[in-house]
DNA sequence: GCCGATATTGTACAATCGTCCAACAACAGC
DNA sequence: GCTGTTGTTGGACGATTGTACAATATCGGC
């Protein structure tokens, strides 16, 4: 007759964790590194215990490592849905700049991690990793449109150009998304585009 | 015969304010916002007393403004030497992408305030006047070079690409020096530029 | 129903945080 | 040299930080 209602649930490890990496990144998107705080993350993480990020994670500075590469894969999982390799500039234009992408939140998660990458020689590994993969996709991206075609300067060089004119529309945007509209930063990606790889912007109607 | 050496050094206000600004900005250089502390600061301010800064500026955080605005200042004086408020375009992309410019020091301290930015409303504002001066130096040099001639884009259309495109490729740089290289990204910018505008890239011999 | 592996809790801990404030000292003006 | 203004000191304060660790609870396998 103890109906014995559990105090706290169990999960599986990896489950939790993922848990904590969730939580980990909405503290980072409302707080920047201030806000990543073992007291709020868990509290974020449906109120688990101060002891999980330390067991799970060994210190918060690994669950923070996890949160940059779940981050970074979400990243480029926008940027090509479907979970394939392929992926279009047009597509990437739309994902990487779209509304929800350009929040204020998604921002100071960004500039926190960012700032770690500097200091952290394992996450600039990570980094480092990430980027190259990225560049090889844009790469691939811009083959595809280019088609054989000698353009005035490399794919590699014209890759470097997007990503690097992407990041910075994107900061800009985040800033002050009154200052710079969604239409406006996406125009200007094709502007670049457009100048090297001639007419690609898609019809809207 | 009382030789009275002083314990410490009094300042005018400004003086000590200024050191102080030059303190924060060290400290965010070189710990993001978690090295941003009372402490530290007035540590690297020449071992001041931890009021000062109360005292001087009311609060941590408008210490925090002070320097934005200071390093922004800086900025724009760096992109424009001589205090003019006249700028050439290889005069920015030379400035701006330099060695000293895109240090880790640098990313961070950017970073850490460009954080802040979305959260106080005070920094907001100050960044968007800063912002708008910074466009319209920009949108000034690139006049200049187009002569009148109409361009595929707009002058301000334009300018805008130029700033998120040295942002971004500045951005990349400090995260990963030994992946771009300083002549590859000012490179970036003159393919960018040059696309619109012909010909600029000043002969270097 | 019990057991054991293991996920979870929650406190203790020392360190550090930002702010406040009353006492103090430097230095210009007299 | 004294005095008044004002810049400076440094400790008190409560809150919060990350980690360690022993105690506890859950839940699958029997």
């Amino acid at each position: 007759m103890t109906a014995h209602t559990p105090k706290y649930r169990r999960y599986e490890a990896p489950e939790r964790r993922e848990m904590l990496v969730e939580a980990g990144l909405a503290c980072l998107a409302d707080g920047g590194v201030s806000g990543f705080t073992i007291d709020r993350i868990c509290e974020a993480a449906g109120g688990a215990s101060r002891g999980l990020i330390t067991h799970h994670f060994g210190s918060k500075q690994q669950l923070l490592r996890a949160c940059y590469t779940t981050a970074y894969d979400r990243m480029l999982g926008a940027a090509a849905p479907g979970g394939s390799a392929q992926t279009s500039l047009p597509q990437m234009i739309e994902a990487l700049l779209s509304e929800d992408y350009t929040s204020q939140g998604t921002l100071r998660a960004w500039l926190a991690m960012w700032g770690e990458v500097a200091n952290d020689p394992d996450l600039m590994q990570e980094h480092r990793r990430y980027y190259d993969h990225y560049l090889g996709r844009v790469v691939q991206a811009i083959r595809e449109i280019s088609d054989g075609r000698m353009l005035a300067i490399s794919e590699e060089s014209l890759a470097t150009l997007f990503i690097s004119m992407v990041d910075g529309l994107w900061l800009e945007r985040c800033l002050d998304p009154e200052r710079l509209s969604r239409a406006d930063v996406q125009q200007a990606c094709y502007d670049l585009l457009e100048a090297f790889l001639g007419p690609i912007r898609p019809q809207t109607g």
